[in-house]
DNA sequence: AGTAAGGGGCGTCAACCTGA
DNA sequence: TCAGGTTGACGCCCCTTACT
């Protein structure tokens, strides 16, 4: 856990009965930013509006305190770190392309050239079916909706992913294994391309196109939302290694002026 | 066992920000 | 100016815990 992983292992203050939002207070107190900004309780709405648009984002705030922090890792490049996976944690490659089938089926493009399966019920990533690369086909850069899929003519299924390349199932049964290739030719017979916005005709055609464009907004918003989460999380365990790192030493702090004081101030007798 | 309360995660919307 | 990214807010669902 990130939290181990910096030698931050204080107390967890969230454990000590610190809301997020205490917490925040707490560090605003103690480093002595403005960021106390909802302290006066009841703020109308816009005022609250105005202090949330003035508010830098979880990342630029975490970048911010990591600079201050030596071994606090910056939102970007933590993935780095996280090399070690603590035991008894599952450790699965992060797919640089994520597709899916005209069957709602999800395939995963692993760095590496491993594929992945995941069927419509499962989430996200967890459940994936890892399968057998036959061979290390280079994924294309970009995560996109698979448009078509098709059977080929030896009946195998074909997935058409951007990169002008081809998943192809290429064994069945309990334990099917696909390949990435370079299409044989230009495109299967039977096989439609989507067609492209400027060759739309008929409402059906924008309508179609609408839809699409909103499923690729929501698809991506989701995942904005769960990378931001991702991040907010982040910030608020950033926060309270900030706040136990800062109670030390200001607990140090006050050791020390006690002691001066016991060595400089003069003996009452 | 049934239930209410609380918390966490998720998807979506909307407002705002930012870079091209 | 605009498309795309970010994030607060809201509602929903699921799980856990405490209580009856």
């Amino acid at each position: 856990m990130w939290w181990h992983q910096h030698n931050l292992c204080f107390r967890n203050p969230l454990e000590e009965g610190y809301s997020s939002g205490d917490l925040e207070k707490k560090v605003a107190t103690i480093t002595e930013t403005d960021e106390s900004a909802d302290s006066e309780g009841v703020i109308d709405s816009h005022k609250h509006r105005e202090i949330l648009s003035q508010r830098p984002s979880y990342r630029r705030i975490l970048n911010e305190l990591s600079s201050d922090v030596p071994g606090v890792p910056k939102i970007g490049e933590e993935k780095s770190e996280e090399g070690g996976s603590p035991p008894g944690i599952t450790t699965m490659a992060v797919p640089t392309s994520i597709y899916q089938t005209s069957t709602g089926q999800y395939i995963a493009i692993a760095q590496g050239g491993a594929v992945q399966l995941s069927n419509p019920g499962s989430e996200g990533v967890q459940g994936l079916q890892a399968l057998t690369m036959t061979n290390s086909g280079a994924p294309p850069p970009s995560a996109a909706l698979v448009h078509y899929a098709a059977q080929a003519a030896d009946g195998k299924q074909q997935f058409f992913v951007p990169g002008s390349q081809v998943v192809v199932q290429v064994a069945t049964g309990d334990m099917p294994a696909y390949q990435i290739r370079a299409p044989a030719t230009a495109l299967p017979q039977g096989v439609v391309m989507a067609a492209s916005p400027g060759s739309l005709h008929g409402p059906q055609q924008l309508a179609e196109e609408a839809t699409r464009k909103r499923e690729l907004r929501l698809m991506k918003n989701r995942e904005a939302a769960k990378e931001c989460r991702r991040r907010k999380k982040e910030y608020v365990k950033c926060l309270e290694s900030r706040v136990a790192i800062l109670e030390v030493q200001n607990k140090k702090l006050i050791e020390e002026l006690e002691t001066l004081k016991d060595i400089y101030s003069p003996k009452t007798d």
